[in-house]
DNA sequence: GTCCTTGCAAAGCGTTTGCACAGAA
DNA sequence: TTCTGTGCAAACGCTTTGCAAGGAC
């Protein structure tokens, strides 16, 4: 497992410092689009002379090397989450959470927008998720 | 047309100074997206006395009376835009702006997402503007 | 030895808060 | 008078920067 992410690294310029390699299993274990200040708090028992610089520098590297992307809807902190297959995301308008969900793609109609290249489209849902739908109803 | 606007205020609950309506009629003017710098530094000289922390007051209070939207697309700044037609948004990667668009919509089918109540759909495409594909190839 | 990773402290930047003054009702 | 709009100054929160110490190679 380790030999995995550390080709990984290897394939992307990475050198696999264990701070580095905490960081990337934390984020692929919490499917949680974590901010830095939850990553730093989740892992600081456990390395215990972690800085949130590190936290930081880590992830700018990992942005840079294409091994996490930034998601940013709409919420004052970046949050975080490995470079995996391509989807969408569902934001709960009440407790904020972020979902993965499959990526929704909408064609284009390129006329409607002449003289404009596409390279990326993003679709983002809002609503309320089925926890908090739950405790709507319970409550 | 002061009384038009005076007349969009009252419907919202908002009392129409001088400065709220010449911010108002800054954003319905410029089409641009700004930010709270962006509309300070365009006022400033025709409102001496104007200061950000008014700005912020005045769009606070617009935002709350749905009068403005906060348009968040992964920049530091906080982005202003009235409320009108909805509509989709295109980031230039290269100059950063954003440009409206028609409403692109489709209907989610819920079995893909089943229990998430699904209360709006945004899309946003990124990509290279005009402006920035010409001078790329003039360049 | 050199290079790189880490982390403290400070600075930076956008935003919010506390508070007070002035004008409107 | 009371209420509301405005704006200075300070505080705040997230992020970045400067720099130095320690470890890897």
């Amino acid at each position: 497992m380790t030999e995995t992410l550390k080709k990984i690294f290897k394939e992307k310029g990475v050198s696999p410092s264990y701070t580095r390699m905490r960081i990337y299993y934390y984020l692929d274990d919490c499917k949680t689009h974590p901010t830095v200040d939850t990553i730093y708090k989740e892992l600081i028992d456990e390395l215990p002379t972690l800085s949130k610089t590190t936290v930081y520098n880590v992830l700018k590297l990992f942005v840079e090397k294409e091994l996490v992307y930034e998601v940013n809807i709409g919420t004052n902190e970046k949050r975080y989450e490995l470079v995996i297959e391509k989807h969408s995301h569902f934001i709960c308008q009440v407790c904020n959470t972020i979902y993965d969900i499959p990526y929704i793609c909408r064609p284009i109609d390129e006329d409607v927008i002449p003289g404009f290249e596409i390279i990326d489209q993003e679709v983002n849902l809002k609503g309320i998720c089925p926890n908090c739908k739950h405790k709507q109803i319970t409550t």
